[in-house]
DNA sequence: CATAAGCCTTCCAGTGACTGGAGGGTCAAG
DNA sequence: CTTGACCCTCCAGTCACTGGAAGGCTTATG
């Protein structure tokens, strides 16, 4: 399989199958030409990077599930333990985003957006925090 | 002011100050010993950008709110409409984040996190999607 | 057989917003 | 005169790609 039907069965654009090859997270093989050649191994590993970002894991996260999938005895614990860390992190994310939003919902609503120089927004930027 | 005082004043670093001038975002005067000079406008700046940035306006919004702030004969309509698009885009975040939770919560719940190799979160990742 | 389109390759640079560290100058106190 | 706490600049690294240049390979057509 060569780089661009993987790229369509995964739908990860080739650059960043390339780049995950860089990083040593798939290790596919060479045709004579010297282009790639994908087992159907290197699409699952690749079909579980996509999913497992996607899900907002972080690269170094992916290189541990993957390990940890690769690996028949494994505990779920430590599966789980990388899972729980990364939703703490989206967790805090989320309410530091929620903030901002109220904040910004707040500012928005109470300027007047005219032709007009005084503006609410710019106020609350101005002032001491 | 020296860059030490700006940073106790303003919260923000004194390598971030320093990069705030990189990027031509403040203009400190030098002492003769070649020490940055800040005047009250500059710190003024600075806490007006430290606002800005812990709201999430990316720094060339910030940039924009400045000048619009710096100049007498704004219209709120212009301060309003990147508070706007930079809102549309902490809602979009917003979204894709708590998708992420919400998929997470479920896959954390349902993992055993015991010694044993079966676990949901990797036959999720794993499962065509 | 030549050529053109559409693959594929590598390598380099840029993104955003800092942050760390090296290497070195300056200043105030004892 | 030395020590410690400042300050300076410049370079490299972060994260996860992404764009582009320069060039080789493959396939279809004239």
């Amino acid at each position: 399989m060569n780089i661009s039907e993987v790229s369509k069965a995964t739908g990860l654009p080739p650059k960043t199958i390339r780049y995950y090859e860089d990083i040593n997270l798939i290790q596919p093989l060479r045709q004579a030409n010297g282009y790639r050649a994908f087992r159907d191994s290197d699409v699952h590993k690749l079909a579980f990077l996509a999913r497992a970002r996607s899900l907002g894991f972080p690269v170094e996260s992916c290189r541990s599930l993957l390990a940890l999938y690769d690996d028949e005895t494994r505990a779920s614990a430590d599966v789980k333990q990388i899972a729980k860390t990364h939703l703490s992190e989206i967790d805090q994310k989320l309410s530091e985003l929620t903030a901002m939003r109220d904040t910004l919902r707040t500012l928005v609503k109470a300027c007047a957006g005219d032709d007009r120089p005084d503006c609410p927004i710019l106020s609350d930027l101005a002032a001491p925090h």
